[in-house]
Order: C-alpha cells, then structure tokens, then sequence
RNA sequence: GGCGACGUGGCCAAGUGGUAAGGCAAGGGUCUGCAAAACCCUGACCACGGGUUCGAAUCCCGUCGUCGCCUCCA
C-alpha cells in the first residue's frame, strides 16, 4: 500500500516516495505576524498537522518546520502607524498564534524559525547566488536575475513572456527584467535594518523561506506546503533561488491548500472579511473547525458559514455518541451482531487507510467513521455490553486521534463510571416505581455535574457532557 | 488579457469509465413517564450542449457560471 498525493508541481497525484526511507522533510509556509491571525490561517495549519499525523500513523517520521515571517513591510507600516516596536509587534502576534496551535490541538513543529534569527543564513544565501551570476546589486538593493533561471514559472505555469503582458509590473529602471524581484532592500530611513555586504537593508519576502529551508532541513526536502495564494510569486520564487543555489531540486512535492471562502470570496486579511481565530473558538470549540477542515478535500476551497459550523458540531457530537458506553442493563447482542460490528470494525480500518493514502482523503475517510459509528449505535442498541463494544470504540478513538480530533472532553471518566452506574442502577428502581421526582432529580444534578443521562428502551446510557 | 481550479440531492461534501459514500436539515416510523439520543424508512436525470465508448458524474470539445493567482496574502 502506498500513499499518492497531488504535486503541484507536476499538477497529477504521484506515489509518495521519501528521499530518505521512513523520514519526510517537511517545511509550511506560517503567517506573516503583523494582525491577528484568522480562521484560514488555521485551516491551513490544520491541513498540514492532519497529513503530519496521517504520515505518522502510517509509520513516517516527519520533520516538520514552519517559519514566522516577522520581518516585512506591512509589520513595519504597523508598527509606526501603532508607534510600537517592530520586534516586539512580531513578538507578540508569534505569541497568539502559538497560543492558536495549542487551542487548535495542532502538534508543534519541531523548529519555528524567524526571519530575523536567521539574517546571517539569509545574507549568506543572497551571497551564494551573487557569487553564481543568479543575482545582482542595485543601488543597495539585491535582485534575482529570472532570465538566467531557464524553468523560471514551471510551478505556477507561466512564462515570463506572458507575465510582460500583464503590464502590472512595476517599471524599475535598476532591474534587468521587470520580473527579477528582491532577494535585500535597502533600508529607507526610520526602518529597522540588519548589516549585509550590500548595505544596510534587509531580506526580501521571499529568501527567508529558502534560507531557512536549507538551513533547518537540507538541500532537498520532501514536501513544502503552503496556502495556494503562495504559488505565485512565493513559492516559484523559493524554487528559482533554492535550485539556482543548490543545482538540485529543492522540493519533491509541492502541496497547497485551498482558502477559505467567506460568502463566496477568499478570506484574508486585505478584503478584511475574516473572522479571527479568537472569535471562532470563543463560540465553538476548536474540534467543530477541524471536522469543518476533514469534511473537504485540503485542495479546495473551504465553505465558511453558519450551516457548515453547525453542521460539523452536530456531527462532531455525532462522533462522541459512538463513544457512550453500553448501556448498564445490557445482558450481550446477539451473535449476528457482534459479528456485523467486528466486520464493520475490519472494513472500516482499511477504507479509512486507503481513502488517506488517496491523497488525505480526508471527507472519504470521515464517511467511513460515521459509517461506524452508525453500526456502534446499533449493536449497542441491540443490547451489547461495554467489552462488546470495545474493539470498535477503541478503533475509532484511534482514527478520529490519527485525525487529531479529541471526542473524550473529560478524563477522570475512568474513576468516576462506577459511582454513576451506581447511580443509574438506583435510579431504575426508582422508575420501576414511577418516582420521578426522584429520578429526574438524579439527572438534573449530575447533569449539572457534567454527566448526561439518557434513557431508552434497553437501558439507560451516559456521557460527559 | 494570461495561468489554474471548480460546478454532485435544501446546505456541506466524497466518488474521476461500469450505472451515485457520508454529515447536517426535512418528512414518516420504532422506542418512550418527561428530556435527550439512537435505530429503520423516504430523496440526485451529477451546470448546459455536443462527441468518444458496449457503457461517462467520471475522458474530449464548446457554452455558461463560480473561485484563486498574475500586487501583500495561509
């Protein structure tokens, strides 16, 4: 069994193959700190922690780097127009989105790099592809040559000749070519700034990502990821300086998600239509936008609305129902029963692998769960006993973990279960003898507790609520 | 204008040659002291028009529409 995944390199799926057997090299592409990050930012750090467990759980061991862009032009418009410090501006939006990837059960990447840590990797990449002709100074400013890079536009499929067209190209009289753009530019007075061989200045938008790559994991990685709005120019930009340096090939797979959509356009911080990722999580917990992100393929875009928030809540309580244990009455299902739950247990393990080995296909994937979970509901229903159920449940606290999602709200559970069975044990005395008062009382309190009743025909269940 | 993606039931969304997963919503039923949940049943001529094929949502061409990139962007 072998996982695909599509290359936008190369814009077909293709087997995954490691440079290095049983490690992927993978570096995503983080924010640039200058505002409070907003839900698509999530969607996408989602997308790539979710293929980070996926190839995980498939047996990988995944290196996992993803940058902070805190030295830029809108952090430094900010900053003076907020009178604050532009380190100490980055720093603190680095910290809130830290604090988003915790929120968001998001496994941390094993380095975070900075662009302003980096600045002697930076001014040392620039200096290489001086040395080799694929960059120039100007006037203090350091440009890449593009037409000295014969595939320059094979990642986004564009040729420079077309490019020239759009005439929506600035005419700079110090470039070669309108599309050569800035490895360092030259500080302008009041701008914080770093010491280089060119001058005072600092790095362009685009070097950082390959400095820092190169740095943190090699010449060639396996995957490099990123939202699909960094195609172009920044991703065709890392390539061009990254294979221009090294003489290798620089990425394996290229792999972007799709953006979010927020009645019916891009969400992002320019159009400000966004919703923060502070808002999102102070009305829904973090596991209702992660099912929103498992529900779609990662390469397209991503519906934001009421419906779908409420959709995915209801099916994440969906997926917490197959957890409830069986019922405390329960005497054991019937042969046919168990043995259609412990068939839905094989079949379900081997569509979900091969619907994520399909290129993370998540939303297949997620349909499969719940295709448990319904046959779970029905064999509990049929009168199985918590050991029944326990090969299933346990599988699919197994897979919805692969997905990162946390469905048990509460620990503790293991201690307390005895006394509410207890309790529930009493409490069918009582409405043996219609004392409802009584048992209604039960259930209002330790509802209040945070332990949910519910009772039906064969027996009475209970959650965490 | 150039490059690319997409258009599947009320909503979201899998499926990319053999006759349509799943979730939410809706209606009916089972169960039921109440509440809640669960289970069963009900629904798609796959944007439109041509073409290829024994057979297409799935491949090709065209039309319409939506979105992304081409300027900062996850």
């Amino acid at each position: 069994m072998t996982i695909s995944l599509y290359n936008t390199l190369t814009r077909k799926k293709e087997v995954f193959e490691t440079l290095e057997p049983g490690v992927v090299r993978l570096y995503v592409c983080g924010p640039t700190v200058y505002s409070n990050a907003h839900v698509g930012h999530a969607m996408s750090s989602l997308v790539f922690d979710i293929m980070r467990r996926y190839l995980e759980y498939r047996g990988f061991q995944v290196k996992h780097v993803m940058n902070y862009t805190d030295v830029d032009d809108k952090i430094i418009l900010r900053s003076l127009h907020e009178e604050r410090d532009p380190h100490e501006l980055a720093e603190s939006y680095i910290r809130e989105y830290e604090e988003h990837l915790r929120s968001l059960n998001i496994l941390p990447a094993h380095i975070y790099p900075r662009v302003s840590q980096e600045m002697g990797e930076i001014v040392k990449t620039i200096q290489g592809l001086v040395d080799k002709g694929y960059a120039y100074p100007a006037g203090g400013d350091v440009y890449f040559r593009v037409q000295k890079d014969d595939d320059y536009g094979r990642l986004s499929g564009r040729r420079l000749d077309d490019m020239q067209a759009g005439a929506r190209i600035d005419i700079d009289e110090r470039k070669e070519h309108p599309m050569d753009f800035a490895l360092w530019k030259a500080a302008k007075a009041g701008e914080p700034f770093w010491e280089s061989p060119w001058g005072n200045g600092r790095p362009g938008w685009h070097i950082e990502c390959s400095a820092m790559c190169l740095h943190h994991l090699g010449d060639q990685i396996d995957i490099h990821g990123g939202g699909n709005d960094l195609i172009f120019p920044h991703h065709e930009n890392e390539i061009a300086q990254s294979e221009s340096l090294t003489g290798q090939l620089f990425s394996r797979y290229w792999v972007h998600n799709g953006m979010m959509q927020l009645s019916g356009e891009k969400m992002s911080k320019s159009l400000g239509n966004l919703v923060t990722i502070t808002d999102f999580l102070s009305k829904n917990e973090a596991d209702v936008l992660r099912l929103m992100v498992l529900n779609s393929s990662y390469r397209s875009p991503l519906t934001f609305n009421d419906d779908v928030i409420e959709a995915a809540s209801k099916g994440l309580e969906r997926l917490r129902n197959g957890l409830r244990p069986a019922f405390v009455e329960s005497a054991g299902a019937t042969t046919e029963a168990k043995e259609a739950l412990a068939k839905q247990v094989e079949t379900t393990r081997a569509a979900y692998i091969a619907a994520m080995d399909d290129d993370f296909n998540s939303a297949g994937a997620l349909g499969h769960l719940f295709d448990l979970v319904r046959v779970i509901n029905a064999t509990r229903d049929a009168g199985a006993t918590v050991a029944e159920l326990a090969d299933a449940q346990a599988l699919l606290r197994e897979l919805t973990g692969v997905f990162g999602l946390t469905l048990d709200k509460q620990t503790g559970g293991a201690e307390a279960a005895p006394f509410i069975d207890l309790l529930i044990e009493i409490r069918r005395e009582l409405r043996a003898q219609k004392l409802f008062a009584l048992t209604d009382q039960i259930r209002d309190r330790l509802a209040e507790l945070g332990v949910t009743l519910e009772d039906s025909k064969d027996g009475t269940t209970w959650r965490f609520n």
